[in-house]
DNA sequence: TCTTGACTTAGAGTTAACTCTAAGATGTAT
DNA sequence: ATACATCTTAGAGTTAACTCTAAGTCAAGA
């Protein structure tokens, strides 16, 4: 898969496909005998989990941490799920707080509906 | 109140109240003889809106745009009724969104738990 | 009165995460 | 063979939302 196709796939552009790898959240991308990238379905799989992270609000540093881990190998399996268990906390409590803010919204725009704002 | 104090009461710096007043995100905030800003309650009113608009990712340009149709009286109020049933529409798939990430997350930390990442 | 700390302004600097540019090599359709 | 799109790189530019700096004014306690 090139570059062009992997960027449809995944919803990034290329410019930022080369600046993931670039900051090292991509590594070991194969190339075609004429040093265009070759995205493979490993790939995918990674940058969707990435996508996934980034999508909850991680910032790439961290992504990039956990990153580092993996390929670290076994030894950080620990301290990985440490780091996901942790997001899982901050995630849960995002999602209440939305969830009061989605009703507080609520309540506004009733004012809103029986005429009590100006 | 001064700047102090309402920065305590806001959780927002000193320095992040006078940038929104810069941009118009703040309006007609009083003044005492030397010069010195006094927040009132109505400003404390405001600002908590403007923080939960903020807190569920609204932009400051879209808030500052419900300011500016605020402070332009009652021929707004459909126009600013509107900007808040889409913002409650973006916020509810927010949340959806997040939910199923929040699934999808639960189910890596399974397969850490179970031994099933390498 | 002197010091200490809070306040003011205009404007510069920072950070994260892109996003684009330039200049050149390569691939694909006619 | 000739366009024309797509690929490559290093590095510059952009955007949102702060965050800080400098230089000066003002207020309260020892």
């Amino acid at each position: 898969m090139n570059v062009k196709e992997f960027s449809k796939l995944t919803g990034l552009s290329a410019h930022t496909l080369r600046y993931y790898e670039k900051i090292g959240l991509l590594k070991n991308i194969n190339r075609n005998q004429s040093g265009h990238r070759v995205y493979s379905p490993k790939d995918t799989d990674w940058i969707n989990f990435v996508i996934r992270l980034k999508d909850t609000g991680m910032p790439l540093q961290e992504i990039l941490s956990y990153a580092s881990m993996r390929s670290n190998g076994s030894e950080t399996l620990v301290c990985r799920q440490q780091l996901l268990e942790n997001h899982r906390l901050n995630l849960k409590s995002h999602i209440q707080k939305q969830q009061e803010h989605l009703e507080a919204l609520e309540h506004k725009i009733q004012l809103y509906k029986s005429g009590k704002v100006s």
